[in-house]
DNA sequence: GCACAGGTAGATT
DNA sequence: AATCTACCTGTG
């Protein structure tokens, strides 16, 4: 075998434990659109300059992690708690979701009994979730893979990070476009412009109060209700943010039985019903419906 | 060929 | 205030 240019499997003490559907479904699910997975149950991830693999132990008790021989070892853990929130303990949030009363919240903890909220740059996460609409999770992931490459720094493998902000604003609409971004390349490039313009504006909202900090990213062009949420809940580990796309609206229509309401009206049945883990809520619904786990 | 995909903004009822 | 519609690209 090859030598590898990353440092061997090392023990994640303070890792989340996650049952192998779980752990594909957080980090290829729609959260995040820089995961791959490797053999054995792998998985090998990109955000800001870090690059991460992470696999279950023989036992399954915990994950283990390897990094770039170059990485710093500290920095790396530490990068990987922030992301995986290691600090909150889910399975006290999971077991406060009302499964007891609804079903279609115990089929989906069922089908996914350790999925998680991801805590990932923020400012990264803004990016993304404006490459996401209208498009599928494949398609996504591929054009943060053209991005990247055409705008971001190089990382120690050879591959190359996601852009700055100040990278897209200096690269222009052109490269987004070529990226095959289509007309959200215009909203990209125009966020990217008033970012630069306003420097720690975007690192500011991150600090604020969950509704606020809507309000703040709702100025952004491109970004609605449905795509600052995400940001919000994936990004800033707000999981009282609750995104209605197309699916919630169907799972909620159908299993809650609130088919003619609008987008406002379910964002009010969410908040008083799912309360403040509305967000770590919908995730579940959202991928066991996904799954084909509810009747739709 | 055509509808649809984890939306948003601007125009038109 | 609710309901169209254009906007890009890929997939079935």
């Amino acid at each position: 075998m090859a030598s590898s240019i990353f440092s061997d499997w090392t023990v994640w003490s303070d890792s989340p434990i996650l049952d192998a559907i779980s752990l594909k479904e957080t980090l290829d699910g729609g959260q995040a659109f820089r995961w791959n997975a490797l053999e054995a149950g792998a998985f090998e991830g990109r955000w800001n300059a870090h690059v991460v693999r992470i696999r279950p132990s023989v036992t399954c008790d915990h994950l283990e992690y390897a990094i770039p021989k170059t990485a710093c070892p500290k920095a790396s853990i530490d990068a990987l708690n922030t992301y995986w929130a290691t600090g909150i303990d889910y399975s006290a949030l999971t077991d406060q979701l009302p499964w007891r009363s609804d079903p279609v919240i115990r089929t989906a903890i069922e089908a996914f009994p350790t999925l998680r909220i991801l805590k990932q740059p923020f400012e990264e996460c803004l990016f993304s979730f404006l490459c996401s609409s209208t498009k599928q999770v494949p398609q996504i992931k591929a054009i943060h893979e053209m991005v990247a490459l055409r705008l971001g720094n190089e990382l120690p493998d050879g591959s190359h990070a996601l852009p700055t902000w100040s990278q897209i604003a200096s690269g222009g609409e052109a490269p987004l476009r070529d990226a095959k971004l289509g007309y959200r390349a215009r909203y990209i490039n125009q966020c990217a412009q008033v970012i630069v313009e306003r420097p720690g504006w975007l690192a500011s909202v991150e600090q604020m109060p969950t509704a606020d900090a809507r309000e703040e990213l709702l100025r952004l062009p491109g970004v609605g209700r449905k795509i600052a949420d995400c940001v919000l809940l994936f990004g800033a580990g707000r999981l009282d943010a609750f995104p209605i796309d197309t699916w919630v609206q169907k799972i909620l229509g159908q299993a809650y039985s609130l088919k003619d309401w609008n987008l406002n009206q379910l964002q009010q049945f969410a908040q008083i019903h799912f309360g403040q883990q509305a967000g770590y809520a919908q995730q579940f619904r959202f991928a066991a419906a996904r799954a084909g786990k509810l009747r739709l």
